[in-house]
RNA sequence: GGCUCCUUGGUCAAGCGGUUAAGACAUCGCCCUUUCACGGCGGUAACACGGGUUCGAUUCCCGUAGGAGUCACCA
């Protein structure tokens, strides 16, 4: 058996959607794990859809996450050219479609939008639906030389029968059977000269010996047309292996609506790319084991295809979230000190021990946008409500908790040494004098000194921070707030 | 609407004829605690429905229902 070779052919159409990228990552993965090849190839034969700058982001985006293909545009190996509209220029696309013109599997039609549009059509969900009647099919070798010599705009379709059916076969899927008169003949050269992606995809495919074609769910209906197109040729089919679908929350594809459906998108997010891709491949995807934590490597050591599954999958933000999380916590300290140092900054102008922050801050996240809402109190003390004094489980209320303060102060005041263990211990001989829990005194000092809710750290680890005279003015101001 | 595919808790999912139907996220409760989080322990929650096949169906077959995808000179 040959080397198994697949390969990731996206448009430059924009950003990265999640969707390719798990294409992406499962393409790399079948041909890693079988010790094969993985190949780019950019298929940009739309050029009204083309995008400036994308190509640099497929680049980018594959090199972030690991995903390093063995050929492609930047890396020959041989079977270039690896973009569609250069491999055009070599003519291999129109030469094909001659090839099936001769066969009787294809021919050139002529007809323009106007006739077009005055064939039977009907209204589908907002969508036209319009089956072309084969009217060029029949035109005669004379008429087509004289409309060719006249430079009349033209396209060549695919020429399917209305009898019979076709077969393909998925592996995952299992054999498909459609009947040929539910297949339209579609057009393999545009009238631009470029090629389909139905027609450029499988010529490429063949000539660029790829093996494992693999793509998403969306092209399953589509695949008899394909079959065909390798039938005609006297190609031996590649194995095909169509991947579920990811879906939205409401089960529809995942798409730009979403407000996270691009790599990019989430990056943004504060996501780390391990996370995403570690998720990503759980889309459809589990291992033997009940493991869920993978790096890339191990997953190209225990990704059998074989599993992949057949139903569609919702993308779980909040279960990404977690898993972000878990990686997060799992960071060497100094690398997640440098990625989350831009976040800290944001808030933090003060000279603050930006280190202990990021400490503080580490278990606590699951993005590195949720660092903002936990350390903005240290840059200004928020307007809060006096209300939050009040804590049935600590046993404090206003009253209590003035009382606290004011007797608090003084020590406070007093205490020279403003590192996390003096304070603590100076607190604690305080609730043992008093005889309280130690929630009694924690409570009212930490709302003074943060005015939130909650906070990452302790009351006596934000004083540390804070420092003394930033710490007693925001006691003061508690009892002032406590006091009226 | 035609065609194709799919159907285990809210979500990701294991299961591949006989199980008390795993696990994870979420959710709820308890513990820990200098608030919250982390961590620990525990709970609620699922085989869409109807027929077969079989000694026995979540598992195999056929229907029904529901969902999705697709039907471009887009990929």
């Amino acid at each position: 058996m040959s080397k198994v070779r697949t390969r990731f052919a996206p448009s430059p159409t924009g950003r990265m959607h999640v969707g390719n990228l798990r294409s992406a990552l499962y393409e790399f993965l079948i041909a890693k794990h079988a010790g094969g090849e993985f190949m780019l190839r950019i298929e940009d034969t739309d050029q009204e859809r083309f995008v400036e700058g994308a190509v640099d982001i497929i680049y980018r985006t594959m090199e972030k996450t690991g995903l390093i293909h063995d050929e492609g545009p930047d890396k020959d190996g041989g079977v270039g050219p690896y973009i569609q509209s250069e491999r055009m220029k070599t003519g291999i696309y129109m030469k094909y479609a001659k090839e099936l013109i001769e066969k009787g599997e294809a021919y050139y039609c002529f007809c323009d939008k106007e006739r077009l549009s005055t064939l039977k059509s009907e209204v589908v969900e907002g969508k036209e639906i319009t089956v072309y009647d084969k009217h060029c099919l029949h035109l005669s070798k004379e008429e087509i030389e004289a409309n060719l010599a006249a430079g009349k705009p033209f396209v060549i379709r695919q020429n399917i029968p209305d009898e019979g059916t076709t077969t393909f076969h998925d592996e995952l899927y299992g054999d498909i059977t459609v009947d040929n008169a539910e297949l339209d003949d579609m057009i393999l050269i545009k009238s631009d000269g470029y090629p389909t992606y139905n027609f450029a995809n499988v010529v490429d495919d063949h000539t660029m010996n790829i093996t494992h074609v693999v793509r998403g769910n969306e092209y399953l209906s589509s695949s008899p047309k394909y079959q065909r197109l390798y039938d005609a040729f006297g190609w031996e089919s590649p194995v095909y292996i169509h991947l579920p679908l990811i879906t939205d929350e409401n089960h529809k594809k995942l798409s730009k609506r979403s407000g996270h459906s691009s790599f990019e998108d989430l990056i943004e997010q504060g996501f780390l790319t391990e996370a995403i891709v570690n998720y990503i491949a759980l889309l459809g995807w589990s291992p033997e084991d009940n493991r869920e934590i993978f790096t890339l490597d191990e997953l190209i050591r225990d990704f059998d295809y074989r599993r992949i599954s057949k139903s569609p999958a919702v993308f779980d933000y909040v279960k990404l979230k977690w898993m972000n999380g878990e990686y997060i916590k799992a960071m060497d300290f100094d690398a997640f000190y440098e990625m989350a140092l831009p976040y800290i900054r944001e808030v933090i102008t003060k000279d603050l021990d930006l280190k202990k922050i990021a400490a503080m801050v580490k278990t606590r996240i699951e993005v590195f946008t949720d660092i903002k809402e936990h350390i903005d109190f240290f840059e200004t003390l928020p307007e809060y409500d006096v209300e939050m004094y009040t804590h049935k489980k600590m046993k404090t209320n206003k009253q209590t908790s003035l009382e606290v303060l004011t007797e608090i102060l003084p020590v406070l005041e007093a205490q020279e040494d403003y590192s996390n263990d003096a304070l603590y211990a100076v607190l604690c001989k305080y609730v043992e004098e008093k005889g309280v829990k130690n929630g009694y005194v924690m409570w009212p000092i930490r709302t003074a000194v943060s005015g939130k809710q909650m906070t990452p750290g302790g009351a006596t680890e934000i004083m540390e921070l804070l420092g003394k005279e930033e710490s007693l003015a925001r006691i003061r101001k508690g009892i002032t707030l406590l006091s009226k």
